[in-house]
DNA sequence: AAATCGGGGCG
DNA sequence: CGCCCAGATTT
């Protein structure tokens, strides 16, 4: 035999203890997971779609809501949009929700309601990308197809010590070559389902737990000593921060007790979700970045940027800040409680109007073009906390909202 | 290839 | 407080 036969022997040997340690492993420490309680394609396709870039302590219980309320494809498919939002309230990357409905409706009309269960047919669903596509085929079909999501790449990145780096998309396919390799015959779903508990449990990013490794004798990564420096990961932009006023309305009137809401146009940002009206801080006086705009300056450009948008309120004062963070932006909110202008009392009380009372202002120009903001003309509603339950509302509106209700009802 | 899309948990 | 996570889609 040939020096360079004995190396692939070799090669080979060390990926099949790979896959035969790990497989032994995963049976006796694999997680008693929800979706993992019946092999239901449509369980393990909701599963993955909530698991992406989610941590599974997250997932359950949002899990276990959505089943119970969407028990089957057809009932998802033909559920209201705004119920399908609300139930995904707070788990992110809302697209991900509307898209799973869309699949629905394309997995009822062209399958009839049953997950289909070869490539071209998962891959064309609404959502459903390279990760997705094989875990659902292997994990609930049991098909040889590789599940590589960053998880598996960063194992595989220290068993066999590659220094690609995983946010490059051709690291992904290679990683999909080898990863199918090393699916043992007949064992699709196990393995890959191994493959990401030990990601999940063993070699995770920050202190991997070696000494618990199935396969650590044979880690390349861990025999040269450089496992915590693995995966090679370039580094992602920071977020940009973006200074916003938001305006927390209280009804007058008709509306006493209740708080204005807005939703969010139909794409981007955020979308078709509902929030309190909010809007750019004007740089402040002075030039440094981040300075706090004086008070009077935002209740100003509130006042304006209200008025614009169709709101009649008067600004009162400065309430909360809050932060929100999403990966390519950083919304620091300062909210200013506003009074709405009783409409009846309006043309009664001009005097007491008086910074209404230059109706010839012109419009502020609240982007340098002078066009309005999208966000302007949404539905508008008027809510109290029993309200709450009929609209989805980012992370942070949430709890803006439930604390303003808390103190209002302290204060009766 | 790069940007857009949330939110939380952890050392 | 920086870093990362069971990614897909759009540009």
């Amino acid at each position: 035999m040939t020096t360079h036969e004995q190396q692939e022997q070799q090669e080979q040997n060390v990926k099949l203890f790979f896959s035969s340690h790990l497989l032994e492993w995963y049976h006796g420490q694999k997680r008693d997971l929800p979706w993992r309680r019946h092999r239901n394609p449509y369980y393990i396709w909701i599963s993955e779609i909530m698991l992406q870039q989610t941590r599974v302590d997250t997932v359950i219980p949002y899990f276990n809501r959505f089943i119970e309320r969407f028990p089957t494809v057809e009932s998802l498919a033909d559920a209201p949009e705004e119920e399908v939002l609300k139930c995904w309230e707070g788990l992110g990357y809302y697209s991900r929700a509307r898209n799973l409905q869309h699949a629905a409706q394309q997995v009822k009309e062209l399958y009839g309601g049953q997950v289909p269960d070869d490539r071209d047919a998962v891959f064309g669903l609404k959502g459903v990308g390279p990760y997705t596509a094989g875990a659902i085929l292997s994990i609930a079909f049991n098909r040889p197809e590789p599940a590589v999501d960053g998880n598996v790449m960063r194992v595989l990145s220290r068993y066999f010590l590659l220094e690609d780096d995983i946010a490059k998309g051709p690291t992904r396919v290679k990683m999909e070559r080898l990863a199918a390799e090393l699916i043992p015959e007949g064992e699709a779903s196990h393995f890959n389902q191994a493959l990401m508990e030990l990601g999940a449990l063993v070699c995770t990013p920050k202190s991997p737990r070696c000494l618990l490794c199935p396969v650590m004798e044979h880690c390349a990564a861990r025999l040269a000593g450089c496992e915590t420096s693995l995966p090679v990961k370039t580094k992602a932009k920071p977020p940009r921060p973006e200074e916003r006023l938001a305006a927390l309305v209280t009804g007058s009137g008709e509306h006493a007790g209740r708080v204005l809401i807005r939703q969010r146009p139909q794409s981007g940002l955020l979308a078709r979700m509902w929030e309190l009206p909010h809007w750019p801080a004007p740089p402040a006086e002075g030039g440094a970045a981040g300075a706090l705009l004086p008070e009077a300056a935002a209740l100003d450009r509130l006042r304006r940027s209200l008025r614009q948008a169709g709101i009649f309120a008067r600004p009162e004062g400065h309430w909360t800040a809050a932060e929100h963070t999403f990966s390519h932006i950083v919304w620091t909110l300062q909210v200013y409680t506003c009074r709405e202008e009783d409409a009846l009392a309006l043309p009664l009380a001009a005097e007491a109007r008086a910074p209404y009372a230059a109706a010839a202002e012109p419009p502020v120009e609240l982007f340098a073009d002078g066009s309005e903001h999208p966000e302007d003309g949404g539905a508008v509603r008027w809510i109290n906390r029993e309200d709450m339950e009929s609209y989805a509302f980012p992370n942070v509106f949430l709890k803006l909202l439930n604390r303003y209700f808390d103190e209002a009802e302290q204060q009766q």
